[in-house]
DNA sequence: TCATTAAATTGTT
DNA sequence: AACAATTTAATGA
């Protein structure tokens, strides 16, 4: 293992297919898809590493071009509690952004990850120009309210079948991960960890949900058959 | 391009 | 936690 640069000095210009990924993008008048576009910086984190750590001062508006992240957050009896997964096409930070803080949790990258970062100082001149922005924002603020909700449902929940089932619809969130689509790429160690259980029981949860029909197990990733029923449907186990 | 090998992931106990 | 089976990625002729 060789010691690394930190991220924020290995980043690069986007490449064109790069942009075309990032969901707002297409949303912004021309004058502002420009600006964006000449502030918008892309870098490779590999798995482990921080895209950012809770306390740090905000610099950039994070978003997942491709790979898999983790937000948690650590306890002052040195616990850690992993909140959610962010899968491609997710943008996170904004509260933070907002009110110019500090990050209140960790970043982490699950497995080699492509991350986008959008200056501050752009995000807010884009909130103050862009009426389309905005709408974007308040929609991805709205619908991860929904999403946090959900959560705790989910911590609720005896059945780990009903678990896995309910933590996959959200990773499958299209307005929150536009660019995940059908098929989600993530090991089954990974959901484990994510969700809290064993690879084992995932492993048995998944294959019960595959046997349901709203599920293809398919090498390294999920195809998701039935979001709704990820969502609603009350399975036993 | 194909065959072989290593690595990663999954399925099972 | 350990192990076998399967799939993909890497290597080299």
């Amino acid at each position: 293992m060789r010691s690394r640069a930190p991220l924020y000095h290995r980043q690069r210009r986007p490449t064109e297919a790069e942009t075309h990924a990032i969901p707002w993008m297409a949303l912004l008048a021309p004058a502002e898809h420009e600006r964006a576009a000449q502030d918008l910086k892309i870098a490779d984190a590999d798995a482990g590493e921080f895209v950012c750590r809770a306390g740090r001062p905000a610099t950039y508006w994070f978003g997942v071009i491709d790979g898999l992240l983790k937000m948690s957050s650590d306890s002052a009896q040195g616990q850690t509690m992993t909140f959610t997964g962010i899968p491609p096409g997710g943008w996170f930070g904004e509260g933070t952004a907002l009110k110019r803080e500090s990050y209140r949790y960790n970043i982490q990258a699950l497995r080699k990850s492509r991350v986008a970062g959008l200056h501050v100082e752009t995000f807010h001149w884009l909130l103050d120009n862009s009426i389309a922005f905005n709408r974007f924002v308040m929609n991805q603020l709205n619908e991860r309210l929904g999403q946090f909700i959900a959560a705790r449902e989910i911590d609720r929940m005896p059945s780990p079948n009903l678990r896995v089932a309910r933590s996959l619809a959200a990773l499958f969130n299209p307005v929150l991960y536009p660019g995940v689509g059908e098929v989600l790429s993530i090991t089954q160690q990974e959901l484990a960890y994510l969700v809290g259980l064993s690879r084992q029981r995932v492993n048995e949860a998944l294959s019960a949900l595959a046997a349901e029909g709203s599920i293809r197990i398919e090498y390294g990733g999920l195809r998701v058959l039935d979001l709704g029923a990820l969502r609603t449907q009350v399975f036993a186990g």
